[in-house]
DNA sequence: TTCGGGAACGGAAACGCTTCCGAAACGACC
DNA sequence: GGTCGTTTCGGAAGCGTTTCCGTTCCCGAA
C-alpha cells in the first residue's frame, strides 16, 4: 500500500481526477489554460495518491533539468563551503537541484575536464573559487549550458567576486597607517591550481601599497608558501630566522595568518607588543583569536551568483562583472610597532 | 559544428556504426551479447561524434538514476564539509552523482522532509550528521530508496559514527589524570535540531567520568549553550563570574572551546597555567591554536559511509553500525593545576 | 551433409511526461 | 438566434534509452 505509491504516474493521477493527460500535466505544472477548479481538483487527487512527476520522464519530454552542477575545489575549507551554503540556499528556494562536483587535486581537476562528467544532465554550471584556463573554459563550453563563477577572479563568465588587490590594499594601509615600516609578506598559492591562473592581486597590493608608501622593498621579507595554516607557520618561522624581522606580517589569509600566530608564540612574542599580524578573509576563527582582517562576505557571493544565475535562466539579462565589497576589521593582532 | 554534438543520439551512433540500436545500446554499457568488434567500433563512433548518453532517457528505460541524496546541515562548518568530501570523493569515483541537500534551520528541515524534494530523483540517500527523528524517518522511507547515515549517532539506516560517549570520556579523564577536581562543561547544543533528538553521549561522559572519579557534581560548573565559539565565550564568562571557577574546562567542541580561550585570553588568564581548555573533534584550527582535543576521523567516516552505500547498491551485504575510534591529541592547552 | 546450440544482433515495445493542434463549450455581441 | 473569440480540455506524437523476444549466423558434432 505505501510502496505502491512508488508506481503511481500521471496516467493514474489524470483518470481519477477525471480529466486527460495534457490537462493533468498543464494543472501539475501550473500552466496557462487549466480552469482553477480543475486545477484544485487535479492537485488535490495528486496530493492524496502523493503523486510525484518523474524528473526524467519530464525532461525527456522537453522541460529542463531543473539541475545546477557546481564546481567547487576544497570543500572543508571554510571560505568554499560557505560559498556553496550560499549558492545552495538561493538554488534550492527556487526549485532547482545542486549537483556537487568536488574538485580537489590536479589529477581530480584534469578528469574532470576531460570526462565532463555533469554533460547532459545540468541546465547550468556554477564554477566556485576556481579560476579557469583557458583549454579548461573550452571543455566547459562544450556542455553547451549557462556557466557562472563566483569567488574566484574575472572570468569570461558573468561572475561575482570580491577585488583581491584592493582587500589586500586595505590590510597593507592598515599595517603602514599604524607606522610600520617593515612589513612581510606570506603569500599563498593553491598548490592544486596551475600557476597561469593563480591570481596574483593580494601580491600586487603589497608592492603598490610599499611603493605608495616610499618604502623599498626588502624581497627577504616575501615568501611565498603553499595554502594552509602549517605552512603560514614554517613561512613565519622563515622570516623570524632573519637578521632584522619584520614589526608586521601580512598573511594573504586568515588561516596562514593563524599559523604564523602559532610560530610567534611558540617563540615567546606578544602579539600584537612585538610583532602585528593581519589576515584576508574573516574567517569565523578570526573573531575567535582576535585575529584584525579584511572581511569579505562569502555567503553573499555565493547567493549572488546564485540570483544571477537565475536571472539567466530565466531568459533575463544580468550583470557580467559584480564586484562585493571588503573591509577592514580591526581587532587585538595589530597595533602601532614598539618605539 | 561544435553546437550539433547537442543533439547527437543513440540512433545517430547506431546508423554510423552501421548496428541497431540495441546493439549500440548494449556496447556503450558495456553489455554482454556483442562481439568485441562491434563493440570497438561503437565505441569509436561514439568517441569521434563525441556522444553522450541522455540520463533522463537512460533512467526512463529502465536503469537506476546514478545519483544519490546528501542531506546534510551548516555545511559551512568544518566538521559537516569534511564529512561531505570524503563522502563524495568515493561516490564520485564510483561514478555516482551527489544531489547536496542543505538542511540548515528548523524551518528548512520540516520543509525537506514535508517536501522530499529529492523524491524519485535519486537511488539512495545519506544522512549526514543529522540525527532524525521517528515521524521523520517515516517520511523519508517514503522515497523508497536506501538511506545511510553517517556523523551523528546511532540510527536505524546502516550508520558510520563515533561514540560520543567514549570520545567524551576520553577529554574528562585526561583533566582528570592531570589532578583536575574542579572541571566545568561547556555543553553544546545544535538549536537547529529538536530537543528529543540532541545527542547527549558527551555529557554523560562528564558526569560519569566525575562519579567515577568519586567527585561530587556541582552544577553552576555546567553550562548549556547553543552551539558556536561566541556562546562558548559567553559561557566561559558565566563560569568565570562565580565565586569558584573551575581549574579546567571540558568543552563539547574545539569551536566552543576556542570561545571559552577568547574569553580566559581577555580575561588576563593564561593556559594552561591558570586553566586547562580541552575540547573535542580536532578541528584544523585547534592544531593552530595548541589546543588538546580528542580527534574524530571525519573525512574516513564520509568515505566509510560512502564505501558501504556502494556495497548495498551493488547488492551486497554491509556493516550495520561502524563505530570508528577516537584519540586524545595533547597539545598545549592542558596541564595540571596550579599549587 | 545435416542438425543443434550458442553467440551476435535487430525490431519494437515500453518508460512517463510535455506540448502541438484541434475540438468543444461557453459567453458576448450584433 | 447566429457568429465569433476565448477558454478549457483531449488526442497523440514525440523525447532517447533499455530490454524482451526473436531471428540469423556460424561452428562443431553427429
Amino acid at each position: 500500500m505505501a510502496q505502491s505509491s512508488q508506481k503511481i504516474n500521471m496516467a493514474d493521477v489524470a483518470r481519477a481526477a477525471g480529466v486527460s493527460m495534457a490537462t493533468a500535466s498543464r494543472a501539475l505544472n501550473n500552466d496557462y489554460g487549466v480552469s482553477e477548479a480543475t486545477r484544485r481538483r487535479v492537485l488535490a487527487v495528486a496530493e492524496e495518491l502523493s503523486y510525484v512527476v518523474s524528473p526524467e520522464a519530464s525532461r525527456l519530454a522537453g522541460g529542463a533539468t531543473g539541475r545546477v552542477a557546481v564546481v567547487v575545489p576544497h570543500i572543508s575549507r571554510w571560505f568554499f563551503a560557505a560559498l556553496l551554503e550560499g549558492l545552495e540556499s538561493v538554488l534550492r528556494a527556487a526549485d532547482l537541484d545542486v549537483l556537487l562536483y568536488h574538485v580537489d587535486g590536479i589529477e581530480d581537476r584534469h578528469d574532470f575536464f576531460r570526462r565532463l562528467p555533469a554533460r547532459r544532465k545540468v541546465d547550468a554550471v556554477v564554477v566556485l573559487a576556481f579560476p579557469v584556463g583557458e583549454e579548461e573554459q573550452r571543455r566547459l563550453e562544450l556542455m553547451g549550458v549557462t556557466i557562472i563563477a563566483a569567488g574566484g577572479q574575472h572570468a569570461p563568465y558573468p561572475n561575482v567576486s570580491i577585488d583581491d588587490e584592493t582587500a589586500g590594499r586595505q590590510a597593507m594601509d592598515h599595517l603602514l597607517f599604524l607606522g610600520h615600516r617593515r612589513i612581510a609578506m606570506i603569500a599563498a598559492v593553491d598548490p592544486d591550481q596551475p600557476d597561469e591562473v593563480q591570481p596574483s592581486g593580494r601580491s600586487n597590493a603589497y608592492y603598490s601599497a610599499l611603493r605608495d608608501a616610499g618604502i623599498p622593498v626588502d624581497e627577504r621579507l616575501v615568501v611565498t608558501v603553499d595554502w594552509g595554516g602549517d605552512q603560514g607557520a614554517d613561512a613565519m618561522a622563515k622570516l623570524l630566522s632573519q637578521p632584522e624581522p619584520p614589526t608586521a606580517v601580512y598573511a594573504h589569509s586568515d588561516e596562514v595568518a593563524l599559523g604564523a600566530i602559532r610560530t610567534l608564540r611558540r617563540a615567546g612574542l606578544r602579539i600584537p607588543d612585538d610583532i602585528s599580524v593581519i589576515g584576508i578573509d574573516d574567517h569565523p576563527v578570526a573573531e575567535l583569536t582576535d585575529l584584525t582582517t579584511v572581511r569579505q562576505p562569502v555567503r553573499e557571493q555565493g547567493e549572488r551568483a546564485g540570483r544571477m544565475l537565475l536571472d539567466i535562466l530565466r531568459g533575463e539579462e544580468t550583470e557580467h562583472d559584480v564586484v562585493v565589497p571588503t573591509q577592514l576589521v580591526i581587532r587585538g593582532s595589530t597595533a602601532p610597532p614598539r618605539g
